[in-house]
DNA sequence: TTAATTTAAGACAAATTTATCATAAATGAA
DNA sequence: TTCATTTATGATAAATTTGTCTTAAATTAA
C-alpha cells in the first residue's frame, strides 16, 4: 500500500502530534521507541516532513519535534503521504498505462478508479488530530 | 498498488486470454510487443504462471502460451496477484504493524480494513474471462 | 536425424528503496 | 565562551526489485 517511508513518516507524525497535544516536544529517539522504526530512516523522513512544514523542529537540548495544535486538524492523511510517496498512489495507473482515460480505459478500469477514489477520499478526510486523539485515548496502537 | 511484475503479468494474462478466445496461441514476443512489456523479465513472470497452473505453454516452433477457455471463468484477478506478489496486499499491514487486530487497532484500522475489503472482493470477482472480453471487443485497451 | 524455433531456468546486472554512518549546524545551560 | 545535546545533511552501504543475457530443454518440420 505505502512505501516503508510513508509507514514510518505516518506513525511518527501520528506519534509526534498525541505528545504535542500534551505540550511535549519529541526527540526522535523517543519516536522511534513508540514506532518500532529504524532511527537513522525515520529521522530522514521526519526531516523531510519538517522542510515540507508539516512537523516542526528545535534543535539543541531540549530540542525535539512538535506539531502546532492549531494545524492538526487541516493536516490530512494526504498531506502526508503526498509528501512522502508523491501522487502516484493517488494517480498513477494500477496496470503502468501513461495515462487513465474513460473513453480508451484499461480493462480494469472502471473497476480501479471506484477504489481509488475510495482511498483518495478516505486520506483526505482522515487528520492527524483524529488519529492522535484515538491515539492518546488509548484506543488504537502504534506498535505491536 | 501492484509490483511491476505484477502490472505485466495481469497485462499479459489479459492478452494471452483474448487470443485464446480465437484459439491463437502466443509467442511471448507478441505479448510483449501488446503489452509495452519489457520482454525478458515478462517471460520469467509468465514462466512462473505456467509453474502455478494458469497459463498453459507449448515449446518449439508453432509453439506459445494460451489459456484454457473453459477455465478463463474460474481464475479471478485475485488469483493473478496472489501468484505474483503474495497475500501481502491482501493481509499485509498498510502502517507495517505485525498484525492486523479489531480488538487493538492502528490508528486507520477501521479506514483501512473497509478499503483493504472492497479491493479483496473487486479482485475476487472480477473473473479473466470478463476481462478478455472487453480487450476482444475493443470496450478496453492494454497500452497508450 | 538435423536444424530451426520456442519456452525454461538460472546467472548476472542495473536501478530503486531501505537503511546506516559521519559530520555539520543550531541551540541552550553552565 | 565552552560544552553537551539535538536536528540537518550528505555520503555510503545493504537489500530488494527490476531487468538482461546465456544456455538448456522441448517440439516440430524437413
Ligand atoms: S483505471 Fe486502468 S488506466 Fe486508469 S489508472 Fe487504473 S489501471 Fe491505469
Ligand atoms: S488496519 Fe491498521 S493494523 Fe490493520 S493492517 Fe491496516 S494498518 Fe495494519
Amino acid at each position: 500500500m505505502f512505501s516503508k517511508a510513508c509507514e514510518y513518516g505516518i506513525k511518527s507524525i501520528i506519534y509526534i502530534a498525541s505528545q504535542s497535544m500534551l505540550d511535549r516536544r519529541v526527540k526522535i529517539g523517543e519516536v522511534v521507541e513508540n514506532t518500532d522504526s529504524p532511527i537513522a530512516f525515520t529521522a530522514k523522513i521526519v526531516g523531510a516532513l519538517v522542510k515540507e512544514n508539516i512537523v516542526q523542529s528545535v534543535t539543541g537540548p531540549y530540542g525535539g519535534f512538535y506539531i502546532d495544535k492549531h494545524r492538526m486538524e487541516q493536516i490530512k492523511m494526504s498531506d502526508i503521504v503526498t509528501a512522502i510517496d508523491g501522487d502516484s498512489i493517488f494517480n498513477g495507473c494500477g496496470l503502468g498505462l501513461k495515462e487513465c482515460d474513460d473513453e480508451q480505459p484499461c480493462p480494469m478500469h472502471f473497476k480501479f478508479v471506484q477504489i481509488r477514489a475510495d482511498l483518495k477520499n478516505m486520506l483526505n478526510s482522515t487528520s492527524i488530530l483524529e488519529l492522535a486523539e484515538g491515539l492518546k485515548a488509548g484506543e488504537s496502537i502504534l506498535m505491536r
